[in-house]
DNA sequence: CCGTAAGCTGCAAAGCGTTTGCAGTATGAG
DNA sequence: CTCATACTGCAAACGCTTTGCAGCTTACGG
């Protein structure tokens, strides 16, 4: 038995759907699954053994495996994409953002609680008829190394 | 005496800074005051008076705008960027986003409790020396006009 | 094993939103 | 009213993402 993010159940689910499990595929992949933080497109590229392998099939990649729902995608600051390998059923994490570095850490667990979640969900499932199906809370704020000794000269992104 | 999104404080931000009040400039500020919803540069473009003002400069007084902290970034599905007027100081809200048509709407009032907040502060600031500066919650799911009727067939935004 | 149909890949070019260089225009201070 | 200079429109440049195409690979049946 194995959870929607692993290796396995990846690999069966492309099976499954009539996809090929393909050179590039496996690759992308494990390097999802090395990686502990949300990677960009280029990220993943950038990781690759096999540098021959093409930015295009990275992106083509990266759509099968979100219409598998294997994967997540999640925006960094100022709308970058990056991607990571979905929570096992039921569960889901958050995200600290660096907004000094756009580095993504992950916080384990959700903060908040499923009583005011379910207060919120009613709330504006009747004061606008919309229907929450998920929700993201992204920690804003600067990182270990971003943070002390007098803040970096690193440039803080643009919008 | 008014607060930081409010019309005559932007105006006197930009002159007290030695920014210039263009037609241009009015204009967008007017097409942000009268949306209730987050506007992409794009957004803010279709809705000006005066079609003859460039996109660039609708790019550029954004980025005026954000260095003056009369704007705020939020970043929609996908990762196209929006813009509002900031909220008075020290308040803040947060959004709801359509996952089908990418609408934003704005949630009223903050469900996260200062006791929670502070219990993950301090918990991250430990855990891993990342100090959190703001919080973004997003809210995802469909939106009065997508949800009922059998899903609307506007495409799913990619990623 | 080997042959084969169809899914995939690399490459290059096209798309799209955003940014920038430039020459001319308009603002606001004196 | 005058003038220095911040700002604008335009067009070209950019960077990330997507797509068309011809050839390669995978998985399946024999």
């Amino acid at each position: 038995m194995s959870s929607p993010g692993s290796r396995t159940t990846v690999i069966a689910l492309l099976a499954d759907r009539g996809y090929r499990l393909t050179a590039p595929r496996r690759q992308i992949l494990d390097v999802l699954l090395a990686s502990g933080t949300p990677l960009s497109a280029a990220g993943i590229h950038r990781r690759l053994e096999n540098r021959r392998i093409n930015l295009a099939s990275v992106y083509r990649t990266i759509w099968v495996l979100l219409g598998l729902e294997a994967l997540r995608a999640t925006d960094a600051i100022g709308g970058e994409k990056r991607f990571e390998l979905a929570d096992p059923l039921g569960a889901h994490h958050h995200h600290l953002i660096c907004q000094d570095c756009g580095r993504i850490e992950d916080l384990e667990g959700c903060p908040l609680e499923e009583r005011v979640l379910r207060a919120v969900n009613r709330r504006v499932r009747r004061s606008r008829r919309f229907r929450i199906v998920e929700h993201e809370l992204r920690l804003i704020g600067a990182c270990a190394d971003c943070d002390g000794a007098g803040r970096r000269t690193r440039a803080r992104r643009r919008p």
